[in-house]
DNA sequence: TTATTTGGGACGTCTA
DNA sequence: ATAGACGTCCCAAATA
């Protein structure tokens, strides 16, 4: 069943991507589980994303209203490269993706909070982080942790780590609220509660409707004692402001990597 | 106007 | 003991 959606996902996907013209009310047709109104989130929060390779945080005001999906700016989505709408799918099941991230928690490679595993276990999904996501769409594959070589010369990489001391320096290190999210983009059943607006310039986005798990998923990997909100996630998220290993980027549940921050990151994942 | 998002001060907790 | 990294609470402003 699991498949299933990954395949609703998959041809989702493929729709968006492929066929421009002809994916206005396929998606739903085909899934009447779908709720619209989440479609629309996606594409209103993925439209506006259209970033220019310069700056990531396009001004509102080159935002054209995205009434409808039935609109024919559908193409403004897919050129953004949006084609993977993960979260599509699981409207289709009867949980929410995170309900079953959460009973797949454990054998989707978290370490448990109590152990220091996190040190020294690889990432959940090792593919490179720079899939945008139309290239997720095809990660279907890597469903499945697999070896992908290191993202190609990154001049920065060790640079990078030298100046992030991400790894762990004296044999453990707590997790980072930032390693986390690096880790949820990298995973494929999370896609409905973060994923990657264009993973090249590290920005990423928050899903409006399962943030909130996510943000319980923090919670419970740290440990904590209450019940971990999007709102005091997010608190956490701003300090990064300050710190620089996270900005806010002008749009709706939307962050961007530092630079430096990601490169740090995916060489980590690349060399733990 | 309401609900959601965003931003940040202040102080507490935990860990290296 | 101290500092870093949040966690928790709270409030206010900006947006949708």
């Amino acid at each position: 069943m699991l498949a299933e959606m990954e395949t609703m996902a998959y041809v989702t996907e493929i729709r968006l991507s492929g066929d421009r013209g002809a994916w206005t009310g396929v998606v739903p047709s085909s899934c009447p589980e779908v709720d619209l109104e989440v479609i629309e989130e996606y594409l209103q929060e993925h439209s506006l994303e259209v970033q220019p390779s310069h700056t990531p945080a396009s001004p509102p005001t080159t935002i054209a209203p995205q009434t409808h999906l039935h609109s024919h700016q559908s193409t403004r989505i897919i050129e953004n490269n949006f084609s993977g709408q993960h979260a599509f799918k699981w409207h289709c099941g009867p949980h929410t993706p995170t309900e079953e991230y959460e009973e797949q928690a454990p054998p989707l490679a978290w370490p448990s909070p109590h152990d220091n595993q996190w040190d020294h276990i690889p990432y959940p999904c090792e593919a490179p982080a720079y899939i945008d996501s139309d290239s997720q769409s095809s990660s279907s594959q890597y469903q499945e942790y697999h070896d992908s070589p290191s993202p190609s010369s990154d001049s920065g990489g060790r640079k990078s780590r030298d100046s992030l001391p991400l790894a762990p320096l004296s044999g453990k290190r707590k997790e980072r609220l930032f390693q986390f999210l690096f880790e949820m983009l990298q995973t494929p059943s999370m896609r409905s509660c973060i994923w990657w607006v264009q993973s090249s310039s590290g920005t990423f986005q928050f899903s409006s409707q399962n943030k909130e798990r996510l943000a319980q998923l923090w919670g419970r990997r740290k440990g904590n004692r209450k019940t971990m909100t999007y709102q005091k996630m997010a608190r956490a998220l701003r300090n990064y402001s300050r710190t620089g290993e996270i900005q806010k980027v002008k749009r709706k549940l939307t962050y961007r990597f530092d630079e430096k921050t990601l490169r740090g990151l995916q060489g980590d994942s690349n060399t733990v």
